[in-house]
RNA sequence: GGUGGGAUAGCGAAGUGGCCCAACGCGCCUGCCUUGAGAGCAGGUGUCCUCACGGACCCCUGGGUUCAAAUCCCAGUCCCACCGCCA
């Protein structure tokens, strides 16, 4: 949320962020109108409140001093001020709910560092990693979905069945190098100093307001004990996005100390999203899903570190691809791509050779989202009163929160079983997780289950 | 789930209708004093409106009673203790 003092005296700015985010909805001269109206009836307010409190202060002096006729005339005089006051009070407050409801709604003001542009396409990339010696030839390369059925190892019909749609099961060697992937994510960030914290799974709606998934966005997460479209407030419950939610909220309404800053946690958990509209053959897979494993970075600093801190942020998020061997790329994100939040944001993009995509680099094969390691200065921290007293400063400071996923582990999956993809049909695991593997080296799959098996050929 | 206790400024803590524009202590800031530090003394230390002078608000949250509420009433949230149930 920008501060009130910010829109008024900015508005330039604030038109131009809401324009370059293609945010849509948002009517900054109403807000400005509605913030003017409400001003001059608090100042009216304030007037009549005085009063009040001098007449109501005469009555205790007149009756100590036994004139009752006069006390009597000032009881009256004090009602009707109450009477008026309660009509311009209202109205006030009615205009301060909308002016904090409308200025929710208004996205963050991007840095100045930020290229402008209107969709992915202006992304711009900064470089390249891991291309060099390439293990693979796309050409050869199956599709995760496809190798993920033959092993046994991912199960999207199964997790359909279970539970709908775009939630899976992962069996055998799958599910166990998905859990050696997110031990070893906590591993190589427990060496970047960061202090893991396991939260709770669900959320109540101040955190999710905090963080800025509500108002805007309540259509994309799951709700707990209630129907999609039900009235909340701030004690209803959701399923967790991302562990962004809960860790930023950690410390929400807290004052921190500056000797704290700053803080690092990170936190694994699974994520829901309800991905509305976005199923397709680009999402084929193991790629957008309803319901997914992450472990995610949060940082806690002092105002004047934040761009220093993003920049090593995002060289502790994708230490992990690096160490894993997969390629990637890193994209400074545009105006129009980067989201309601953030002032700043990289995302990093691995590189999966399985499936052959227009925007995909020139040797093939596609780039995955696996991270996105944003700056939100002191966005998120004013809308979850996230404060810190610095040394000299008599009063309390918004700080500024920072987060980047390290990282989604479902398409990490994919690029692994993409690229340490082998011409037999098995995948070789990366070195970096074989001791997490007790020591195997290649997944060879399982015998699939049941009569479907049989009917297509795959079991006698 | 039950019973009882609690929530007051950055922290600790007093305050049971008008003398509370909230005592006191600690921390922090500014000034005085000092060669310097400390001690001491004085003022300050939350939010909002106003160019300013100044004013309004803030005692967990939301309602209510009253001319007047930190204080009385109702509902809720969270914390603590004990009891019950439970992996």
């Amino acid at each position: 949320m920008l501060r009130r003092q910010f829109v008024r005296e900015n508005p330039e700015t604030v038109r131009d962020a809401v324009e370059r985010k293609g945010v849509t909805g948002v009517d900054v001269d109403e807000i400005l109108e509605i913030d003017e109206e409400w001003r001059e009836l608090k100042s009216r307010g304030d007037g009549l409140r005085h009063e009040r409190n001098e007449v109501s202060s005469d009555i205790g002096e007149l009756k100590q001093a036994g004139k009752e006729e006069e006390a009597q005339a000032a009881i009256e005089r004090s009602q009707e001020l109450k009477a008026e006051l309660q009509r311009v009070e209202e109205r006030a407050d009615e205009l301060e709910d909308e002016l904090e409801q409308r200025l929710l709604e208004v996205p963050n003001v991007p840095h100045e560092s930020v290229p402008t542009g209107e969709d992915e396409s202006d992304n711009v990339e900064r470089y390249r990693e891991g291309f060099d010696d390439l293990r693979v030839d796309p050409a050869d390369v199956t599709p995760h979905y496809d190798i993920g059925e033959e092993l046994d190892i991912l199960d999207f019909e199964r997790g359909a069945k279970v539970s709908g749609g775009g939630f899976q099961f992962v069996k055998g060697d799958g599910a166990k190098l998905e859990r050696a992937l997110i031990q070893f994510f906590l591993d190589v960030h427990e060496k970047q100093d960061y202090v893991e914290v396991a939260p709770p799974i669900p959320v109540n709606s101040a955190s999710m307001r905090g963080t800025g998934q509500l108002p805007k966005f309540a259509a994309d997460a799951y709700r707990v004990s209630a129907r999609q479209a039900d009235d909340y407030d701030d004690d209803d419950l959701w399923l967790l996005p991302t562990a962004e939610v809960p860790v930023t909220n950690m410390y929400r309404d807290e004052i921190l100390l500056d000797d704290d800053l700053p803080v690092k946690h990170q936190a694994f958990s699974p994520n829901f999203r309800r991905e509305a509209g976005e199923h397709g053959t680009e999402t084929r897979g193991y790629v957008r899903v309803h319901q997914f494993n992450k472990v995610e970075l949060v940082n806690f600093v002092r105002p004047e570190n934040s761009y220093d801190r993003l920049e090593a942020l995002l060289g502790e998020a994708e230490e992990v691809l690096g160490r894993l061997g997969l390629p990637y790329r890193v994209l400074d994100m545009c105006t129009g791509d980067m989201g309601f939040t953030q002032a700043k944001k990289y995302d990093i993009e691995v590189w999966a050779p399985g499936d052959d995509m227009d925007d995909g680099p020139d040797v093939g094969g596609r780039w995955l989202e696996v991270s996105s390691v944003s700056n939100f200065e002191d966005f998120q921290a004013r809308r979850a009163g996230l404060r810190y007293r610095p040394e000299r400063h008599e009063s309390a400071e918004y700080l500024h929160t920072l987060n980047g996923s390290g990282v989604a582990v479902p398409r990490v999956m994919v690029a692994i079983m993409e690229y340490y993809q082998n011409d037999d049909g098995t995948v070789t695991v990366p070195e970096a997780l074989q001791s997490y593997m007790d020591g195997q080296e290649v997944i060879e799959g399982h015998e699939p289950i049941g009569e479907s098996a049989v009917g297509a050929g795959d079991k006698e």
